[in-house]
DNA sequence: TTGTACGCGTTATCAG
DNA sequence: CTGATAACGCGTACAA
């Protein structure tokens, strides 16, 4: 067994109290015997066990991050995970790593009971669904786990099927309903609430503003057809950027026709058949906008396939700027999304919340942050 | 507060320690007994604290998974992480991720006094040459955690030193003193160290093998010229592979010359220069292979930025098969290495180590994995 | 300024 | 079959 707090005391010929409060810097201990004891802590090589103080203060110290077990789009989710590490390990965070896969709501409950963390990331990409995401969601609030969700925006359930219904035919006026669209990229009143109704925590990128970019940019090369492949998996995400290339397209007097939705699951090369799907129709979009860049280098491939050829035939473009984007020919068109800053920000921001009191800790933070047009081949028709 | 076994023990008018045999699956509880306790358990919503857990049973059911805070190679990364996950996940075990940044010494000695984990997972890739290995791996050693390095073989140093002289300069009979080169993948013989003579547990893939079936493939198109893009940050990888490549070449009367070794080490973009350097010689290579796809891809961009065209004037390979060697053009020839079934092969043992008994573990184990050639376009001339 | 005593939540041993 | 008790290692109110 390796050396404790009372070995220690013992070498020293000291109370285990007198050794532990030089240790955390009481001060009611001689500055002398406070030195004595580092210096002997240092010898000794002691280290306090983790269990221990987890058990005596009620903190572990710890750092959850909830992901699906699945990974399918990985670079996407490595960016983000890098940047909850490095949050992590400069507050002296460790940070456990829970896959879920089947079940995912008894394991976070065993999770969140058995105290494993002091609180959690909630990675969304990837984890199924709004129904799915609530579900996380509520056990982490019904167990009292402070969160924070990173990679897409958290809406009422009640709003999101309101908006999932009048999102999907592409009807009516969508322009009224939605004030918070169309806004800069800063922080956002309280708006986002989980199934109960409690607000929760989340960074998310600007969706609107990346889709409108990317459909202005894509007008302005004089594109007629627009298709857009959608991840109806990845709710909120997937509403948003919907929505946003509906109203761009409509503002410039076009329509984005349902036909011309086509719906790429989270699974692997799912993009591919949505693509063909699309090449499949009577008179194929001239421009598809992609959920996400792994779906646009699918459909790259699946337009390839086909000798269609991209940007001269077909303009795709995708979302999130993955090393991958840059590898591809033709390189491709995207909107840059910082999700290592993202993951950085929400996990810097959880942890500092920890070490506030309870009662000091502010609202919940709903940050989206902006994004970036990045040109590249796959849509510039020279 | 949650609820603890001494509340479901009040609620129920039993001791504690009844219900903690009850619910343990001790022999000595009345059948009746325990089938109320369990349905208590279960009502109330009972989970014991992980930390009074492993106070009390020293042993933590945490696995640890050490790996670079700096991610410049994710796609290889990711692969191994999630075989760990998926093993650790099965075992019921949580997965402690530490990426070491700056001082990896003290953060690790930290971690294991803490006893914050079981077992640790040593993921090599970017770890930083063989000196910060070795360090690793004596502190594990030292603190008496098990562990085991996915993704290189580990020696004992001074066999090291010696090979390493003995490899880089190309030069001697490379053939006797190095037995194990050439056998078939499978368990080997207790043969890698630490660098204080224990031997060390790992999963390796086949470099011999790899390295042959890639200098074979392009030696059966007619090169004539190979170059190296080297990673002598990746020790023992890069010091197998580099052998294969010179004793195949020999067998078939051909050199690698110093001159056409170029190094690339673990930075962003790191093959590009590497690349541009052997381009830049009087006589170029024909073909070149690389330490790993990362370095491929950056030196197939390398090459088109210089007008070079790949396969047609210069012949690339790499080796891992990431999923970027499937999507850069030309397609990527490469050699996949299962890293994912590594992994969790690696982390599935040490997993069985820690469920046996200190006397009853097995040698350890010391596996290295079979590979297969997978033949793209950007080394088949037409 | 130092030491004593207790509790954090759990499990194992032993006595009844 | 059940329950009292000790112990895991640490931090802290309180007493000396």
């Amino acid at each position: 067994m390796a050396v404790t707090i009372s070995d220690l005391a013992k070498y020293l010929g000291l109370s285990v109290s007198t050794v532990s409060k030089a240790l955390n810097g009481y001060s009611d201990v001689a500055d002398k015997t406070r030195e004595v004891v580092l210096t002997a802590s240092r010898e000794l090589n002691y280290q306090p066990r983790s269990a221990a103080r987890t058990l005596r203060l009620q903190r572990t110290e710890k750092l959850g991050i909830l992901h699906p077990l699945k990974g399918y789009e990985s670079e996407a989710f490595i960016s983000y995970f890098r940047g909850v590490a490095k949050a992590a390990e400069r507050c002296g965070y460790s940070l456990i790593s829970y896959a879920v896969g089947s079940d995912p709501q008894r394991s976070l409950e065993r999770i969140c009971r058995a105290r494993e963390v002091d609180a959690m990331i909630v990675i969304s990409l990837g984890l199924g669904g709004a129904h799915q995401l609530h579900m996380a969601l509520d056990v982490l609030s019904a167990e009292n786990v402070p969160h924070i969700v990173v990679g897409q925006p958290v809406y009422a359930q009640q709003s999101l099927l309101t908006k999932h219904h009048m999102g999907q035919p592409a009807t009516g006026q969508p322009a009224t309903d939605q004030p918070a669209m169309g806004q800069p990229a800063t922080d956002q009143p309280a708006t986002g609430q989980s199934s109960t109704g409690k607000a929760v925590a989340y960074v998310a990128p600007d969706n609107t503003a990346a889709a409108r970019a990317l459909t202005n940019h894509l007008l302005a090369a004089g594109h007629e057809r627009f298709g857009y492949l959608s991840r109806h998996d990845d709710t909120y995400n997937d509403i948003e950027r919907q929505r946003a290339i509906e109203m761009t397209l409509q503002h410039a007097g076009k329509q984005l026709e349902p036909a011309y939705i086509s719906d790429a699951p989270y699974a692997p090369y799912s993009g591919h058949a949505a693509m063909q799907r699309l090449l499949e129709l009577p008179k194929p979009p001239t421009a598809v906008i992609a959920f996400n860049d792994h779906i646009a280098i699918d459909a790259i491939h699946a337009a390839q396939a086909q000798q269609v050829r991209v940007p001269d035939d077909i303009a795709i473009v995708g979302m999130d700027n993955i090393p991958s984007a840059r590898i591809i020919t033709p390189a491709l068109t995207t909107v840059d999304i910082p999700m290592r800053a993202m993951g950085e920000y929400a996990a810097s921001w959880l942890l500092a919340q920890l070490a506030l009191p309870l009662l000091a800790r502010s609202e919940v933070l709903q940050k989206t942050f902006s994004t970036e047009l990045v040109t590249r081949i796959s849509s510039v028709t020279s």
